[in-house]
DNA sequence: AATTATATAATCGCGCACGATTGTATCGCG
DNA sequence: CGCGATACAATCGTGCGCGATTATATAATT
């Protein structure tokens, strides 16, 4: 072994290519950018659309209910909710009788029709993201065991 | 089969957890959360990190340039590249002889040093992300296909 | 040479993300 | 009961991302 790679840094590692979390970031981006002209026909954002995916499924929920589901905070909830509010999609309201700190999240009638046109959309992107089932699969269950789950 | 299952639409798919862009949405963003402490050491966001990476492997590029590399554009690039260059990393100048437009960005002695401190960070992210090299090979493979690559 | 097309970076506007703080309500404990 | 600790949402500031546009310089075409 020579005195160079002895005393010379290694910045193998610091090289882009050689790195996980680029491609993560690059990939989230680029997958984000797929839903796009999909969201835009029924106008939300890919936040908002998550944040409406729950609701679907739960009916009613709290903001840290919420960011429980979503890895999210209020800082970025209450002004994204706010948004929906104004779109007729949901309403935030506090319990007069319960907890007077908790705001509740419940669908409106049109937040509650958009359903129908969002579940369109998981096949439509399924068929434009170039992976073979097996690889999505497998994929997603190191995606989750990379959140610690 | 019976009547419901045809007449009703089947929202399964529009589960949060049968998504595979969520999690890859939620793991970007929490391996980003992890460079977050030692970045703070240098002074760097994350896409101040992986810009300050290209210039460290390229010595000198435009900005549409690593806007290749990144899949980033200059609306994103232009104040990230004045923020660097606020901090007395970079430098962005026009060349006087060549072409008018182009912008040449090249590291300063204090970016260039930067490197350095750098180069102990991708050795400690990797010892603290939840999975065997095995699995970080075969997602990383998994992420540049799925990026067209 | 004049005109059109293309390339390049910058600018603008909006919506996240997120660290940090604030204000209020509720809970726990003595 | 009182009071300190905790929970909850909101607010604030900064830095991305990105669609859209703009300004200018270069290239291509007639």
């Amino acid at each position: 072994m020579s005195d160079i790679t002895i005393t010379r840094k290694n910045y193998e590692m610091l090289k882009l290519k050689n790195q996980l979390c680029f491609p993560l970031y690059a990939a989230a981006k680029d997958v984000v950018a797929k839903y796009t002209p999909f969201l835009d026909e029924i106008g939300l954002t890919y936040t908002q659309y998550i944040a409406m995916m729950v609701l679907w499924e739960q009916g009613e929920v709290g903001v840290s209910e919420l960011g429980g589901y979503l890895y999210l905070d209020s800082n970025t909830l209450t002004p994204l909710l706010k948004r929906l509010e104004a779109k007729g999609l949901v309403r935030r309201e506090r319990a007069a009788d319960g907890d007077e700190r908790a705001v509740r999240i419940t669908l409106t009638q049109a937040g509650a029709q958009l359903r129908e046109q969002a579940a369109e959309i998981p096949a439509k992107i399924g068929a434009c993201l170039p992976l073979a089932k097996e690889e999505a699969e497998t994929l997603y269950w190191l995606l989750y065991k990379l959140l610690g789950n």
